[in-house]
DNA sequence: CTGTTAGCGCTTTCAG
DNA sequence: CTGAAAGCGCTAACAG
């Protein structure tokens, strides 16, 4: 990696010349210091636009320390539900006047950790990111940038940082629940790759949900996959396989749900009427599915608009207490795919959402 | 927007008092300069281990010169096509050592200004930018930043940067054809947003398609919408109020050609035995539709990759000459809503790319 | 192989 | 209201 500074806007000290004043007056200027005389102010800026002058970003960081810019690090920008929490945090962002940049950290632990030392070299001002693993390794390297990094998703309890969290076992007993009481009998579940945070909170829900309505758990009904419309569409097939009495499937995200849609479609199999289907997540795709998908929403977007706030309010020095826990409710959606009336039940997703905040 | 830096790590010359050094030498072993004596180093590295010094980027930065960061700047991260080219460039800046990150303009011309002054600004060293409209403003500020900067998409011939793009018309006229010798008559045509780019080279791939099989252009057999899912679901309606003989839709993306294959399902119109359809883009969705759905690839992570390995190239020095223009050349991708024996009858997208290269 | 020195471009006291 | 001067933290000659 090689470069060097090609274009030479000028400096404050050419501006400074060509207007006939020091270049404190021209800094001033700048940035609307209240003490400036309209007379200079004028030369100064006629000066700006003659030379196409832009101020050097990096010395103007030094200066002052900061650089006016967070980050958002998420595992893979294809995924909607990072898309939606990266919109949120954008328009957070935007609104306070932040300079927003993304980072795809790809899912590597290694990614995640040089966007924590970014943040320790001052590359940047605050960071949010979401960790699928949240790896002593990760938690160490939070400790040096307290109060400049927010995580999406838990963290343990003494951890050093603002949080924001979704109780996503609660939804996965919310989305089991409701298939039990449509009436089905014999629900599977298919989960993502094990021993991620996802996956474990959502097995737990599933069971959760059953033991709620007095059903047993059997490891016939569980399969695993990975979190993406092929693992739903291959995992289906394993499951019919082991639990060909099937009832109700509960995918432990809405891309899985929408590959076992189309592989049930495939077969023939009709959905509600012969296996119901719910997801989790309320990505766009629900409501374009064939039969349109139930899901329970994690809220993506609020927690994004949160973590964006928290983040802010932070490093602009309003919040100076303890760390923040902020949790958001699950919300069961129903559509077509849980309904045999084949009736959209529910109005828009993300409007009065369910926050509870605790110290 | 306030904020200090927070978190002091130490500096250089802490470290360097620690170790019993000189700051050089700190400087020195922390870029692997060949002469530094393993007996240093080692000091060195331990004092900064100690001390869990990280280096201040922007102090580094203004002394160097560059700060080793590449933006892209795209109208939309929830649209695949832009997920799929930052992928690409993502994969190719991480292979060649340089930061990335995405900035999300909301197709606001603002917005693509303030990621051009960013460059000028020196806050990163280089930047692809994606716009809709290209406008004079646009064009203007391209200038102060050349050598620095990669646009995809169309720009006047004169413009002075690399630029790397696609011939869409070529791309809906191979549609149209495709459609025309599928045996349809009457093709309909859904297009985006008029006046942008994008929709101006589609309506004049379709005529073009239409002209070389002899057939005649009629208004009657054209819509606009947005270049949505919701888009397209709506102006199938009014495509077939204007047109109830229609035998072909060409759709001026994929998002719109999905609203349309569900638009037509409800009512009871079938793809492609009634209306064949055929989409724009090749994103993942295709092979997830019902019925799968034929389309033209524009070759998004192709361009991606090649405006990255444009970008790093001038910015490191290696590419000294003229403004490059490279344009790659769609290509059908034959699916379900067009195929009357329902047979996918291509491999897998993105292989074997044609493209074309011009100084 | 290592230390000294200068300075990147800007902002900000402190005088005036 | 404006100028002079200092210095943010680091790297890169240049000596030694």
């Amino acid at each position: 990696m090689v470069a060097r500074r090609s274009s030479k806007r000028g400096t404050i000290q050419e501006v400074a010349r060509l207007a006939g004043v020091s270049p404190a007056t021209v800094s001033r200027v700048l940035n609307n210091h209240p003490r400036t005389s309209p007379e200079t102010r004028r030369r100064v800026l006629d000066a700006v636009a003659q030379l196409g002058y832009v101020p050097d970003h990096t010395a103007r960081s030094l200066k002052t320390g900061n650089v006016g810019e967070i980050a958002l690090a998420v595992p893979d920008i294809g995924n909607p539900v990072y898309v939606a929490i990266a919109k949120a945090v954008h328009e957070v962002a935007a609104r306070r006047g932040w300079w927003l940049s993304l980072i795809s950290t790809e899912g590597s632990q290694t990614e995640e950790l040089r966007a924590l030392r970014a943040l320790a070299g001052n590359r940047i001002d605050g960071l949010i990111i979401t960790s699928l693993t949240v790896s002593q390794a990760f938690l160490r390297a939070l400790e040096p940038v307290q109060g400049r990094v927010v995580v999406i998703g838990r963290v343990p309890d003494e951890t050093p940082v603002d949080n924001v969290r979704v109780e996503s076992e609660v939804g996965a007993k919310l989305a089991v629940e409701h298939l039990i009481d449509l009436g089905c009998q014999r629900i599977g579940f298919i989960n993502g790759v094990q021993g991620t945070v996802p996956s474990t909170s959502r097995i737990e829900g599933y069971r959760l949900g059953l033991a709620s309505r007095g059903m047993e758990y059997d490891p016939k009904l569980v399969v695993e996959s990975d979190f993406t419309i092929m693992g739903g569409y291959e995992a289906i097939d394993r499951l019919l396989e082991q639990a060909p009495d099937l009832d109700g499937v509960f995918a432990a995200n809405d891309a899985m749900a929408i590959g076992v849609l189309r592989r049930l479609r495939e077969r023939g199999i009709r959905v509600p009427h012969d296996v119901a289907v719910i997801g989790m997540d309320d990505i766009d795709l629900c409501r374009i599915a064939t039969p349109t998908l139930s899901t329970v929403t994690l809220l993506a977007a609020e927690r994004g608009r949160i973590a964006g706030e928290l983040l802010l309010d932070r490093i602009e020095g309003r919040a100076q207490g303890e760390w923040q826990r902020v949790t958001v409710l699950p919300r069961l959606i129903v559509r077509e795919s849980t309904s045999l009336l084949r009736v959209e039940r529910v109005g828009p997703p993300h409007q009065d959402p369910n926050v509870g905040r605790q110290g």
